[in-house]
DNA sequence: CTAGGGTTAG
């Protein structure tokens, strides 16, 4: 009997997999073990917390114990909380409760951790309660759940009085602290807690790099770094990872690369990272080089890392090879993957496929978040779905319990006003649970400047004002409205009181990889060489396109300039520069890849469309929100209907001098050991092959 | 009758 009871316990400390785990238990049952509280607790063990997604395994685990102890009862409000399910881990609590158990301090560190993650307010409250009653608060460990619990509900008070009453703190809880401080954006609390920590590890300098990195003060941040007495490969994952998220694309790429240099590595932190710069700017090729050093280093079972590749194909717009990265998928597809899957076809348009897909998603018993559902109603919103877009809304609600958050009622009101119904999309705002910002009605504003609609327009506009008053895009909007019905003395008054209040607009960039290497192409600036020749090489091309016939579109121009003048200013926005260096510096058949950061005006589809033609190119052109394809294979395809809402299709009036630039990055070479197409060519034949079987 | 589990940073 306990020879077999040996057996099973040594078995299950090297269990990592669910078949193991059954093989497990069914010799427990056949040994008649299955009751022993020490098995069944690894077995709870192992199927709530060490193996994923075993879940379920361990809730029916759980139910067939005959007398579970407090150990299991952690065990499993521990795993329920890991996974996703906090609010059935404070049911299980309440369970042991009414079954008479008294709790211990592991109890109260899962439970807070669950207290956490749950929405509902004063749920820390009620724990800290009972943890007093029990005389556990003042348990280290409970104390520094309890802050982070607190911290997490932006509950600094709290927190701090937590903090205030610890006895002997260690590191670890000074730790907490200092991140409850950041939680809470005090970052000035954050910094004097910092300063007078008797005793600093790496994890307090890195969360104080994390801290400064979210805030956006990345020169706090960089100041802190350069100061570490030590660092480690979190700390420069910190780095990169805060840089790409805040669109500081270049530090983040410069910091993977000294990185590198540094002898530290890549990990699957710092590779999410640096992938998604490469997503951002639409690094085709580079993104292809890393995919091979992902697959050659072993990281392309990591679900986040994989997730990253597939965002890659997503924003260059190669649907096919996204595709191949999810269908090929090592590990098992969470939401995040067929959210991005899904938002990848919704950039393209294929809102059918993109409904298809969220079908196949919810027959593999996938859970959709939030983010699913911004995809879906988008790709109804632009496919004009209005019926289709109001039942995802509502199954959204019903069937998901997910509350709508700002950006789906965004996606509605896109829904009603991109198909004319814009006093169905301003009934719905003023119908609205939660108060409309500035997005809202924003959506709002590009739908009637869509339809010509001045009236609306007027108000939206009004609201915009109190919101977000510095906002140029706004303006930019109004002005495009009333340049369109021709009316110069409005857009006149829109542009002083522009002036006048020193708004600026956003500066419109756009980026292109040539050769591994990013070139960005900004607004207002024309001093190097490469923009000068940007710029000869597309004067060239648009004398040949006038040749064919081209007649620029000026009619949304911002001001009542010279049509002359007009003429200049669309001609020179950044995607043109760059598909003119792109046209001069590849070679033929290799596809031009443009980033563009804000939206495309109608002109520049139209040039597109004529390099295309005139010159046999393929171009691919994404901006924020929607891809576009020229030439090729999807010559065809005409994505029109999309090219409003531009709100930077204008060259700026407030950039007088016409100065145009390219910032190039510096070549990656010796970038990575691994950066030969060899490497790429095997991990595509692998694709092929496991395709065609 | 005992054994087994935890806190902060990317």
């Amino acid at each position: 009997m306990s020879c077999s009871l040996q057996l099973c316990l040594s078995l299950s400390r090297y269990c990592k997999t669910i078949g193991g785990l059954n093989q497990i238990y069914a010799r427990s049952l056949k040994a008649g073990i299955d009751q022993n509280p020490l098995l069944v607790g690894q077995l709870l063990l192992l199927s709530a917390v060490t193996i994923p997604d075993t879940i379920d395994y361990a809730r029916s685990l759980f139910a067939e114990i005959d007398s579970p102890d407090v150990f299991m009862y952690n065990t499993l409000i521990r795993g329920l909380s890991e996974s996703g399910y906090p609010h059935e881990a404070l049911l299980t609590y309440t369970q042991m409760r009414h079954q008479s158990f008294i709790p211990d301090s592991f109890s109260f560190a899962f439970l807070f951790k669950a207290a956490a993650n749950v929405k509902s307010l004063g749920v820390g409250t009620q724990l800290h309660c009972q943890a007093l009653l029990f005389g556990l608060d003042d348990h280290l460990f409970v104390r520094t759940t309890l802050i982070s619990s607190y911290a997490e509900a932006e509950d600094l008070r709290s927190a701090q009085k937590a903090f205030h009453e610890t006895e002997e703190p260690n590191v670890v809880t000074w730790n907490a602290m200092v991140t409850a401080y950041f939680r809470c954006s005090d970052l000035e609390g954050a910094h004097q807690m910092f300063s007078k920590m008797p005793v600093r590890d790496l994890t307090s300098w890195n969360i104080m790099l994390a801290g400064y990195t979210k805030a956006g003060e990345f020169e706090v941040a960089r100041r802190i770094f350069n100061e570490m007495p030590d660092k480690d490969s979190v700390s420069w994952s910190t780095m990169i990872v805060g840089f790409a998220q805040n669109g500081c694309l270049d530090e983040a790429f410069e910091f993977f690369r000294e990185s590198l240099r540094e002898g530290m590595g890549s990990n699957e932190v710092s590779l999410t990272g640096i992938l998604s710069v490469f997503a951002q700017v639409g690094a085709f090729i580079s993104g292809q080089v890393l995919h091979g050093h992902v697959v050659k280093v072993g990281f392309n079972n990591v679900i986040s890392v994989t997730n990253a590749l597939l965002d890659v194909y997503a924003k260059c717009g190669d649907t096919e090879m996204a595709r191949k990265v999810f269908d090929h998928m090592v590990e098992k597809k969470s939401v995040i993957s067929w959210s991005v899957m899904m938002a990848a076809l919704a950039m393209q348009g294929l809102a059918d496929e993109v409904l298809k897909l969220f079908g196949e998603m919810e027959k593999n018993g996938i859970r959709p978040d939030g983010v699913t559902f911004v995809s879906l109603l988008y790709a109804c919103s632009h496919a004009g779905l209005i019926e289709g877009g109001c039942e995802y809304f509502h199954k959204m609600q019903e069937t998901y319990e997910i509350e709508p958050s700002i950006e789906h009622y965004g996606c509605m009101v896109d829904l009603y006003g991109r198909a004319g119904l814009l006093s169905k999309a301003y009934e719905f705002v003023s119908e609205m649970p939660i108060q409309p910002n500035e997005i809202i009605w924003r959506t709002l504003l590009g739908a009637c400047s869509m339809h010509g609609e001045l009236k609306l327009a007027e108000e939206a506009r009004k609201k915009l004002s109190e919101l977000d008053p510095e906002n140029s895009s706004d303006y930019i909007l109004l002005s495009n409205i009333y340049a369109v019905a021709g009316k110069w003395k409005d857009v006149a008054m829109v542009r002083r009181s522009m002036i006048s209040r020193n708004i600026n607009k956003t500066p419109g960039w756009s980026t292109i990889e040539v050769d591994k290497v990013v070139y960005k192409f900004v607004a207002g600036e024309r001093e190097s060489e490469v923009a000068n020749e940007a710029h000869h090489k597309l004067a060239d091309i648009m004398s040949a396109l006038r040749t064919a016939g081209y007649v620029p579109e000026v009619r949304s121009v911002l001001h009542d300039i010279e049509e002359e003048e007009k003429e200049n200013s669309v001609s020179q926005h950044s995607e043109k520069l760059a598909a003119a260096f792109g046209l001069a510096k590849m070679c033929q058949g290799n596809v031009i890849r443009i980033v563009k950061n804000l939206r495309v005006c109608r002109d520049c589809h139209t040039v597109m469309k004529l390099i295309s033609k005139v010159y046999d190119r393929e171009i691919l052109l994404r901006d924020r929100r929607r891809v576009f394809c020229k030439g090729g294979c999807n010559y065809e395809v005409d994505t029109w209907e999309d090219c409003e809402y531009n709100e930077m299709c204008h060259k700026d009036s407030v950039l007088k001098d016409h100065q145009w630039s390219a910032y190039i990055d510096h070549a990656p070479g010796g970038m990575l050991p691994c950066l030969h197409s060899r490497i790429w060519l095997q991990v595509w034949n692998s694709y092929q092959d496991k395709g065609s079987s």
